[in-house]
RNA sequence: CGGGGUGUAGCGCAGCUGGUAGCGCGCCACAUUUGGGAUGUGGAUGCCGCAGGUUCGACUCCUGUCACUCCGACCA
């Protein structure tokens, strides 16, 4: 009882206020720091571990699309942002200029890119003049900066890493098929490697990119109902080629403009693991992607033998996996509740006891069950319990997020479930703007996304009550 | 950009009707401990957000200012 009394001090409940309860974890389990850079923040090296392990799988998955990664500038020409009408409007609100270099006022002030489609237009429009010359396949890895008026750890800061896709290809079928692809590898990458699901589906024309065609995203399911949005991939047709004066002569010897796409995916993505999986102990990590995936403690480590053996356990537990010892002079439960804070997916338990059996204990961080495992056994047992983990943390989280999904008919179910059931709401519409925004005014939600994976839940919109064939997530977002 | 709140040790806070700062945690040293956040003893740490004013004297009262934060509007 008293142990659990000083856990409650330590960190907020989720239950209680999640948000606190939130920003609690990040600093706690030393994913970040604060700095004097207002709506920035140090990623410090346990939550840029996080990071490195997300971009290595994802940037794999890149390399085997295709893609190649390149590296734009980070200050884009006021001019060139102003070529593309729609994005410049979307953007212009939330940029940061530059208007001196050292002392001297620049004659042309400078945006820091908010996001990299006019560079890349304008690289496009230099080297592209053949067919041949297509498609483009490029990426890259680079911070971003937005200037957001509320801030918060990961999911929004005004400087945030990101990755960014630019792809430019001769038709339009090709393009749209890439925009799919590119959606359905992030799918796969949160659902395999963050145990994450996800709703796949394209966005409204409200809620839609700024200069996109059609904007489709991958949805997740926070702890407290919440939506975020975690990967988008917008398909631009020829709209920036036009504005930018991209061309290619084509087979049938006529010039043509080539069709684009974009893709993304930032280090909200750490936000969304930890609000998906972490719970009142802290947070929980994915094995995939968790920067140390097993940590050995040895118990009674002043006795004969005992760090010897954790060692030697160790050394073998590097070989097949992110695996680290804790050899402090911290007591075994300060320990314990250390390494459930920071999320660490295995904990393997070795005292003088233990070592008499020749054996030691495996505990899960997420339901802290206890596995007796033989030391000879390390080797195979370890990797099959990091996939037990796994798979318990994503069925987990299916199983809360349909628990947490609701079907409403009507404006008053809408109105009743929004207000008392946190989650998605699934509900069908016309397709006009007026309704989503009634929708937004009346219940306070917005439309997350148009699902591929359609249901008829009935013939009519939620709001209007004309005939809609659409059926859509709805909820309140991140 | 509208409405509210808060600025005091690294963090969380207390400090009444003015008298020059304290508590908890953390940190450092030593000892005893070690199977779920140990204990004892000793120690270090402050331009009381900033600038003015009132006063013999301001953390305290007044004015201004800056910062942060929560709730709304905008957003990955």
């Amino acid at each position: 009882m008293a142990e659990q009394k000083k856990m409650v001090e330590e960190i907020t409940s989720m239950d209680v206020d999640f948000a606190k309860w939130y920003t609690d974890v990040v600093k706690k389990a030393e994913l970040v720091e604060y700095t004097s850079v207002k709506g920035c923040m140090v990623i410090r090296p346990y939550g840029y571990a996080i990071w490195e392990n997300i971009q290595k799988t994802l940037d794999g998955m890149f390399k085997e699309t295709g893609h190649e990664n390149v590296c734009m500038p980070m200050f884009i020409p006021e001019s060139l942002l102003n070529k593309e009408k729609d994005h410049v409007e979307g953007f212009a609100p939330e940029v940061a200029w530059v208007t001196h270099g050292g002392s001297e006022k620049l004659e042309e002030r400078l945006c820091v890119r908010p996001t990299s489609e006019t560079l890349f237009c304008e690289h496009y429009a230099n080297i592209i003049q053949s067919y041949r010359d297509l498609p483009k396949l490029y990426n890259q890895w680079v911070s971003v900066v937005r200037w957001e008026k509320t801030t918060r750890p990961f999911l929004r800061t005004r400087e945030f890493l990101w990755q960014e896709g630019h792809t430019i290809h001769a038709t339009a079928e090709e393009a749209q098929e890439e925009t799919i692809k590119m959606l359905n590898v992030y799918a796969d990458f949160c659902e395999n490697c963050l145990a994450m699901p996800v709703v796949k589906g394209v966005k409204t024309a409200k809620e839609r990119f700024a200069g996109a065609e059609d904007t489709y995203t991958i949805e997740a399911l926070m702890h407290d109902g919440k939506a975020l949005q975690s990967a988008t991939s917008h398909y631009f047709g020829d709209g920036f080629a036009k504005a930018f004066g991209i061309q290619f002569q084509d087979r049938d010897n006529k010039l043509k403009h080539p069709f684009q796409t974009s893709w993304g995916c930032t280090t909200r993505l750490i936000g969304a693991l930890i609000m998906t999986h972490g719970d009142d102990n802290g947070l929980v990590l994915p094995p995939k992607v968790a920067p140390i995936q097993i940590v050995v403690i040895p118990v009674a480590s002043h006795k004969a033998g005992v760090k010897e053996k954790a060692t030697e356990v160790y050394e073998n537990l590097k070989k097949i996996c992110r695996a680290k010892i804790d050899l402090s002079d911290n007591s075994p439960g300060w320990k314990y509740a250390e390494y459930e804070m920071k999320g660490v997916p295995l904990r393997l338990e070795l005292g003088p006891r233990d070592i008499e059996n020749n054996q030691c204990v495996v505990v899960r961080r997420d339901t802290r069950e206890k596995y007796f495992v033989s030391l000879d056994e390390l080797e195979t047992k370890i990797p099959e319990l990091l996939q037990v983990v796994h798979d318990g943390l994503y069925n987990a989280a299916l199983e809360r997020r349909s628990n947490m999904t609701y079907v409403a008919s009507n404006m008053d179910e809408m109105i009743d479930i929004a207000e008392n059931k946190p989650g998605f709401i699934k509900a069908m519409w016309c397709g006009d703007r007026e309704c989503e925004d009634a929708l937004k005014e009346q219940a306070g939600v917005t439309s997350r996304c148009i699902p591929f994976a359609q249901e008829k839940i009935s013939g009519t919109c939620v709001c209007c009550g004309k005939p809609a064939d659409k059926m859509l997530y709805w909820g309140k977002a991140y």
